[in-house]
DNA sequence: CAAGCGATGTGGACAGTGTCAACATGGGTC
DNA sequence: GACCCATGTTGACACTGTCCACATCGCTTG
């Protein structure tokens, strides 16, 4: 049956086809009227829900960062009690969101905006859930006290951020074995470093 | 004075061209007619010295990682005979790098052709010096041993090149003040690990 | 319950892009 | 000194993002 002439829910439609088109290709480079099509709209009625190719962007980026905080704390919920083991859940869940999810996690990483500060980054989000579970590692004592709960989420951001940046960029194959090999020497290293004892 | 028919080194001034409307601008949006209006060429003539855009691209991207790899030693051949001086100095030229020049760095970052074993990355790079250091520290007994070279150096990749992307990409501010205080804390990091003793 | 207004979608236009094909030019090689 | 091929030019095409004026509808208000 023929559309009507309002679509109904099209802002939705067109982020889900967005993320779709990424799916199927390898990047970012689709096309605004490729989504309109693909919602069966003109080329122009995307207007009417975002100012411009850069706005949806930066919406799909922003729903990108909503999913990632739910993936660590979903990850964090089944994880017991053991810090430690809370920890390397979270790592596990951000390597496996991108991994799972290479052109979202790329385009979250690519912001265009300069570094003006973004406040999807800043508050309830997937680096404060780290943080606190780094609070909770160090109350619980068995993490140095020296460096600041902040200070021990950046290092941990930071360890898993960069090996799954590097796989997502086809720097470092990413197949199964790799990732738990990988998983578990991240983790070796962060907790007891590789200075000889 | 005008130019001849014939440019001389229209390739090279190309690339330039290309680098220097990254730093301009803020990304990789630079266009082929852009730079072939800066070379003072007609909008074709690129395409005698590259089959398209992506090969422009990844040109420029291939001379980033010799870029890389050439400041990597220098800065290992002023580092002394101290091994743990030697890999914070490969760590510290990274992100300088990075920071240095984050255009260049986000492209060389961004394999658009997927996972393919790039021969860029593979050898005589900057992960291989990488590697070598850390032997060199492995041999001098200062690192743990149950470890390889190879898997010491992917860690000591990941949490340094993480670091980077996050700062790249505006996640973390990248003032000189941090970059000093978080290089240190990444040192700590990788050395003695968070654990508690 | 009707009128009308604002939100949503349409159609057309414009400058600019990447790329292809045919043609022009001239420097290095026999 | 003539020729050939690499290099650069001109013209064209389909396509893009975005602006504008217009069309259509559903919700609100009287």
């Amino acid at each position: 049956m023929p559309r009507a002439y309002h679509h109904g829910n099209l802002r939705r439609t067109l982020l889900d086809a967005a993320v779709a088109l990424f799916a199927e290709r390898g990047a970012f480079d689709f096309t605004l009227r490729e989504l309109a099509r693909a919602a069966g709209v003109t080329h122009n009625a995307p207007y009417r829900h975002f100012a411009g190719k850069a706005e949806l962007l930066e919406a799909l980026r922003s729903e990108g960062f909503v999913a990632l905080a739910a993936a660590a704390q979903a990850s964090l919920s089944a994880a017991g009690d053991d810090p430690r083991k809370r920890v390397r859940a979270l790592g596990d869940a951000y390597l496996r969101f991108a991994i799972d999810e290479p052109h979202r996690f790329r385009l979250m990483l690519h912001n265009p905006l300069g570094n003006a500060d973004d406040p999807v980054v800043g508050q309830g989000n997937a680096l404060s859930i780290l943080k606190d579970t780094l609070e909770e590692a160090r109350r619980a004592g068995v993490v140095r006290q020296d460096l600041s709960a902040r200070e021990l989420a950046l290092a941990a951001w930071a360890l898993v951020h960069g090996l799954s940046s590097l796989m997502v960029a086809g720097q470092i194959p990413a197949d199964d074995a790799r990732v738990r090999r990988y998983g578990k020497l991240l983790e070796t290293t962060f907790f007891e470093g590789i200075a000889r004892r």
